[in-house]
DNA sequence: TGTCTGATAATGTATAGACATATAAACGCG
DNA sequence: CGCGTTTATATGTCTATACATTATCAGACA
């Protein structure tokens, strides 16, 4: 039983922080509650009804934070049964997928970029394997290297599908690489993102001018529009020069700190 | 200007999908324009008055659409001004975190782990600063080694601060491995993943049966409970063999597919 | 004992109306 | 023409109400 009223962002820890709205302050109020242990998982939240009542507001408002914390996976909801604080908390992070260019920039290095191949050709098998095509057509191919400074920062190898991207045929890349045009000119609707650690093979090596063999960062990505394939892109980040970082935080509070 | 009334998912792609809901309907609609390319980044949503006239709705559920949207960072609304699409699509991606255990069970391997090391100390320089620790205390140090099969798959290397769990100084992690162990007994509030390929050191290198020097792929994170610190912990998979996949899909849509 | 069938309690969705608040734009004034 | 002031507008929040949906539980019945 919910018997106290909230503590109206009184003693709420940092003082100054926005009186926040209702909904908010019932918000963090429950949070607080799962990820304190209080509620422990499995545990049944009581009903709207009641939440209702001891929070003496609205069931509209009282609905709009348990749908949100159902949204941020934090508890689940069944009909008729009620509402409970989910037994894995989600453990998934967010990862955030830099603009390279951004990345150099970021480090305080000068960036450039240089592109050292360019084939347009009808898809092979091998490229259609990796786009994901299921039928042949036209791709672009390119290798891009980024520099940060006078060093090779990262090796990007790319297919573009120019059925669904035909613009790209005509683009040299030379103001932007590959991965910022595409951004800019193709909003992709899906990705995914396959992250692994690999020895660099002779070419990759030489481009990146590391020793054969040195452990690199590889992340392969593909994106799709409603279903159609876009782009098919590996880079590699040579050494233990580059670090992905994934942040997590407890989903409703993240994803208000956008920016 | 929006003169036409929702298709109703008649003709929608796929028939036979759940009619939804009057939200999540207008909430596709305004998504497919966005991502489309109809609105541009930049472009100016009509406002919630004129949306409500055009879709025949009340100002509410159209309130609840563009609040979703806001949410996942597709669009922004400013007070007066009215909402406007992002300029850049959030090129966030979902990592899931997994156990270990559940990861070599998925591989359909039998699974197995083994505590090398367990050291219960007061905390060293090197600790205050892995764990982010801001004045010295009681850690468990912690060195186990995963199986798959016969084979070593991962090697975890561990510090848990005993003032935030110290029911783990009593736990000999036979049962469950570490990982599995904090996740059930401590409900973390945040965490830091950082993510890179590394070389194999000597000592790693003989524990997962590996030549010194094989790419690894290393992922150390830190978690915290309200502030505090939990826990360290840096996860070594040898050579090619382990991939983290990431996906993203429009924020929107994603979260409703909560199984 | 097992199964079918309602009643019921919970969530899910939607509406209309109200007031609050920030702010862009129009206005007035020196 | 520049600058403060007002005003109108769009979003932000909340309430009270209504009806739909559904899964659980209890009781009837075989």
């Amino acid at each position: 039983m919910l018997k106290d009223k909230l503590p109206v962002a009184a003693d709420s820890a940092e003082a100054g922080t926005a009186p926040a709205s209702l909904h908010q302050r019932i918000l963090a109020d429950i949070e607080q509650r799962i990820l304190s242990g209080a509620w422990p998982p499995g545990h049944r939240i009581p009903s709207e009804h009641e939440l209702t009542a001891s929070y003496g507001v609205s069931r509209m408002t009282v609905n709009k934070v348990l749908t949100q914390l159902a949204r941020g996976g934090m508890i689940q909801r069944r009909r008729k049964a009620g509402s409970f604080v989910m037994r894995s908390q989600s453990r998934s992070a967010v990862l955030e997928i830099q603009d390279i260019r951004a990345e150099v920039v970021a480090l305080g290095l000068p960036y450039r970029h240089e592109i050292i191949e360019r084939k347009k050709r009808r898809s092979q098998r091998a490229d259609i394997e990796a786009l994901g095509l299921d039928a042949p057509g036209p791709v672009l191919q390119l290798s891009t290297l980024h520099f940060a400074a006078a060093r090779p920062f990262c090796l990007e190898q790319r297919f573009i599908n120019l059925d669904t991207v035909p613009g790209a045929a005509n683009e040299s890349f030379a103001e932007e690489a590959p991965g910022a045009w595409l951004v800019h000119h193709v909003p992709w609707t899906s990705a995914e993102h396959r992250i692994r650690a690999a020895a660099a093979d002779a070419d990759t090596a030489a481009l990146l001018k590391v020793k054969r063999g040195t452990a690199c960062l590889v992340i392969e990505r593909r994106t799709w529009i409603g279903g159609k394939p876009v782009t098919f892109v590996r880079l590699s980040y040579p050494g233990e020069g580059h670090e992905l970082v994934a942040r997590f935080s407890p989903s409703t509070t993240t994803q208000q700190t956008s920016e």
